[in-house]
DNA sequence: CGGCGGGTTGAGTGGTCTCAAGACCAGTGG
DNA sequence: CCACTGGTCTTGAGACCACTCAACCCGCCG
């Protein structure tokens, strides 16, 4: 693990604009960021593990952090990817003091780490850091929420179809967008093996949408809706 | 809907237990249940539907409630069952502001009110207030992404073992436990058909699960363990 | 008695998984 | 320039799981 105290100007500017982080005013963002450690890892690296003690919690600046249970076989499931800008188990600060997922980077990335115990004094004190906690974990549970729908309303190319929609700029036309990662993440994130993904594509091809590498044309964003 | 302002000494203990309110100071308790509304419904009542502007959220203190989203041919799913005890809507306080999901009474119940915007005003001048609410809403998350993950990971059959051993006050030789709602209520949780859950119950009996109405026995909780 | 709601059971279907083989691509080293 | 290689992705075949639809059972109530 290659740890660096220094801010790159791109991880620094993700930082300031990761939602725990945004709306905070200058004296909070600064306590927050003088304990804060930066450290750039491998790809593949475990940052946490089920059933670790949890004494801190992360916020991703580059790259992209996958959230996983094991089951007694050794199967994998996706819980979340975390993109730059996103916290992740934040949510352990006033309950658990376990880690209940592991968490591992999917390709070369930057992470900040933050003390469980010196936020949890802070938040204590300021208000104004207990409303952004407040504010990033209701955004997380959101975010399983609408997967626990998904999974349980729609089918594989319709949730394909939903990704694809939720990164497209435009409402109606057509559309092209580049996936920021690899097509097996993607699987894991919509709970599909990849080879199901895969066949989730090419049947989306009868409404428009092909794809080549990580670059996904739409023909018609309307017609993918009605999917 | 029938209101009153009164709580019964039951509801008064439910209220005092849950897990949101659980651990506050007098005047935090006092300021916050000045300002809560009661009410008694019926069962299959609507708390709130998708995409009203959400100016409350409530506690369960009798009954259950369930939380579900609708696709657009109408099937249903539920999201997440809330016991008395349970708050629900509580992680809208400083994100959105409309409901993003439907409620609904599953029997009988009584609710707590909490008005958003007056909690959210306590919870800015309140760090207890505002703990209270990062430990009820990081709960929940903790609960949805165990959802996920069973989902993900386990058939019908070990689903439904997973919820019998959590209900399982022990750990080893043998239990009986009743359900506290509908089998079919039970079967939108495990995110089953209630045909589904039938089923599973009984490939249980091979593992010496043995179902009655409601009640539920356990030959050798061990043994289910091992699904 | 008939109706009704909740639950079970059966048959058939469709969706997704697994396993295995092959295609494609980029990088490497002859 | 061309094999070789490893990783990623795709495609195919087969099995399994859970869904739908339908019939039926049962306890309850009018």
């Amino acid at each position: 693990m290659n740890s660096s105290l220094k801010l790159s100007n791109r991880d620094r500017a993700v930082l300031m604009k990761a939602p725990f982080l945004a709306g905070l005013g200058n004296s909070a963002l600064v306590r927050l960021m003088s304990m804060m450690t930066i450290s750039t890892l491998p790809a593949r690296k475990f940052v946490m593990r089920e059933g670790e003690t949890a004494d801190a919690f992360y916020c991703v600046l580059n790259g992209y952090v996958r959230l996983f249970r094991l089951s007694r076989e050794g199967r994998e499931a996706d819980i979340m990817v975390c993109a730059p800008g996103d916290t992740f188990a934040e949510h352990l600060l006033f309950s658990d003091n376990v880690y209940l997922c592991n968490a591992q980077t999917a390709e070369p990335a930057t992470l900040a780490r933050f003390d469980m115990q010196a936020v949890r004094d802070l938040a204590q004190q300021d208000p104004e850091i207990a409303k952004a906690l407040i504010s990033a974990i209701s955004r997380h549970l959101v975010g399983t929420m609408d997967c626990i729908a998904n999974d349980r309303l729609f089918t594989a190319p319709q949730r394909v179809a939903n990704y694809i929609l939720s990164r497209c700029p435009v409402d109606g036309g057509s559309a092209s967008i580049r996936l920021p990662f690899q097509k097996s993440l993607l699987a894991g994130m919509l709970g599909l093996a990849p080879e199901a993904l895969s066949r989730a594509f090419s049947s989306l091809r009868r409404v428009g949408v092909t794809v080549r590498g990580r670059i996904i044309q739409v023909g018609d964003v309307q017609a993918l809706k009605n999917i």
